[in-house]
DNA sequence: TGAAATTAGTTACATTTGTAACTATACTGG
DNA sequence: CCAGTATAGTTACAAATGTAACTAATTTCA
């Protein structure tokens, strides 16, 4: 309580706004080493990034290992398709079923993309001791597991 | 380095990835509670949110004080003076410069939110115990200077 | 001064995104 | 077996967003 008994709100204070403004920034300005050379949307990255660990999944899959709702991933896929970066069969089982692998190009771009993603990542070890790293780490864990559940 | 000499990156455990997760389901998990009663997207939320804290800013100020863009800003404005939620008039000195202040019915909404907003912040108090809370803070504070300087 | 550059804010257009409805295939229980 | 329901994925439409061009007011400095 405070001035004229409202509780009071410091924006720049609040977790959720923190986390939002850092959280764009850094996707921004990852996505900024991706999106020009490649010429890739952060859907698509995520796409390629989960098939290139993982060959073989189904657009459902794909958007449980990425966390983004199935017309997100029906897009991404679309347009990775069109850039020939991704091959898609159907499932003999289920025709419904998609098959997604990465073509030679698709790997060859997320060949060259890891590093980049790795060495960003390394440039947070420039910002952040280690221990702080693993205690982001940790709290994001956790609140990962939380938001989950709010789903 | 491992099979084929190539790099591998494990999205999940990504920290851009990760942090980009569970920011938008605590984003949108916390939009829920303001969108549909007080019919507020989350931009016009934290234009609300700075000109509750500080009356008088110009759309400029709440710029860079939200770390929206001058777009966004001038949108959420003129949604807000819509639903008189704001009320504008233009500085006598600077004719271009805006001067927003909540109206009563800004301020009357402004006030039920922000329980809302303290009560969501203090949910997370039981996903991670204080320490982890202030450990998250002092992560985003660094993170957060390290990102401006990239702008 | 006053022409050029800067700043505050808006508008226009293209792209992205979210929600819901839709198609096609597969499963389930009487 | 087949009517009803569930699942995988796409399409359609509206709303949100980004980029750039724009208007109007102000500053700069030659």
């Amino acid at each position: 309580m405070s001035n004229k008994n409202h509780q009071v709100l410091k924006l720049r204070e609040f977790i959720p706004y923190q986390l939002s403004v850092v959280t764009n920034r850094i996707s921004t300005a990852f996505a900024r080493l991706y999106s020009t050379p490649f010429n890739l949307s952060i859907h698509e990255w995520r796409v390629l990034a989960v098939l290139g660990e993982k060959s073989g999944l189904s657009a459902e899959q794909v958007g449980v290992e990425t966390e983004m709702v199935k017309v997100s991933v029906s897009r991404a896929v679309a347009r990775l398709l069109q850039k020939k970066l991704l091959h898609r069969t159907f499932s003999a089982e289920d025709k419904r079923r998609s098959v997604l692998r990465l073509t030679a190009r698709g790997r060859a771009s997320y060949r060259r993309i890891v590093p980049l993603a790795l060495r960003f990542e390394k440039e947070l070890e420039c910002v952040l001791t280690r221990a702080e790293l693993k205690q982001l780490e940790h709290c994001l864990a956790k609140l990962h597991r939380y938001v989950r559940a709010l789903d």
